[in-house]
DNA sequence: AATTTTTTGGGACAAATGTCCTCTAAATCG
DNA sequence: CGATTTAGAGGACATTTGTCCCAAAAAATT
């Protein structure tokens, strides 16, 4: 994680050293949960190694895939972090997972002693919001299977992890749909 | 605007005082760009009356609707903003359209001057990663015609101003699609 | 190792959505 | 005001995507 802090060079040595205390080392078994839905979400995590996925069920009880959050970077169910709302997402690991978690009060006691923290926060956000447009974007222009592709393009070695229904429902499509998209790809290559 | 900045409980009078010298107001005529694709943003719009648009080109030169900003809300191309990198997106006025019209340089000075210009950016990136997950939510889960009903019970009269065709493509659909969509809601109401 | 559960691929058919085009109404412009 | 452009509805047909289902393969469990 101090890592992490460092690349955004907006970090004194000292500060970074600062933070240890406040980081709670955790592991995950694969289907454990780091959040479940309805809870509301008061910290954020750091995903040292493993894999996870934030989903939401719909009315019907159907599972959809929101994201996947893969080694070095951080997660959290963010809209219920920054609102203090329930989470509408469950977090959970999709294979063995080592975690550094941030408690938000504490993150809020670093802002008071350094504007840095804040600084991080709002940087932080921004990168979420432009990873989000470009979803937008993809999801208005670009058909299924093309999303497809460009999420293996993107992700190439991560995705081998991922089961197919949860790619599928991360695209938006249903699992029959992806599979079909799959037969396609190969089809064109012979 | 000044009235925008005191529903986030951040400012004291002076510091929302302070803003007056840094706003200049800009009238957009129906048609008008705020700021053109392929252009760095270097500003933020506050839209006093009147109504933008948001689009971006597809390749083979088909207009995509990003979003549209209402009355006494704030517009900017937030992802060239942040990340100044030219943007995706032009900013049109639908209608003539009266702006107040603050420089990121000038933001950026008075953040150097109070903390609470930057707690107001974290917060206002915040607030445009929430809506932004509502729309995957919903591109996620539902079908067309749920997403345009609920964009119908969101923003009931300003989308009387707004051309059929944007909403189609704000929507993620064809003209086609949507005036089928309408059809249908009409035959259930008879 | 045997059993059970989960995942995957795909057939058959249905529904949603797109493409292309035409006509009419409405808005814009000279 | 008349002429021209743009927006909207919708027919006919094509493509994309979904639903329901089943069987094989893979993974998890006992």
């Amino acid at each position: 994680m101090q890592n992490l802090l460092r690349s955004y060079h907006l970090f004194s040595e000292a500060e970074i050293e600062s933070l240890g205390p406040y980081l709670r080392s955790r592991r995950l078994e694969k289907g454990d949960y780091l959040i479940k839905a309805g809870k509301i979400c008061t910290e954020i995590a750091f995903v040292q190694s493993g894999l996870l996925r934030s989903y939401y069920t719909k009315d019907d009880g159907e599972e959809i895939t929101y994201c996947f959050t893969f080694e070095n970077t951080l997660m959290t169910a963010y809209s219920s972090l920054i609102t203090g709302l329930p989470s509408p997402e469950n977090i959970q690991a999709l294979v063995p997972t080592e975690l550094w978690v941030l408690q938000k009060r504490d993150l809020e006691a670093l802002s008071q002693q350094s504007i840095n923290w804040i600084l991080l926060q709002k940087h932080l956000a921004e990168q979420q919001y432009v990873e989000l447009e470009k979803r937008i974007f993809s999801y208005q222009k670009e058909k299924a299977s093309e999303r497809y592709r460009d999420l293996l393009s993107a992700q190439p070695h991560y995705l081998q992890q991922i089961p197919l229904q949860y790619l599928a429902s991360y695209l938006g499509i249903t699992r029959r749909h992806l599979s079909r998209i799959r037969r396609e790809m190969l089809e064109r290559v012979n």
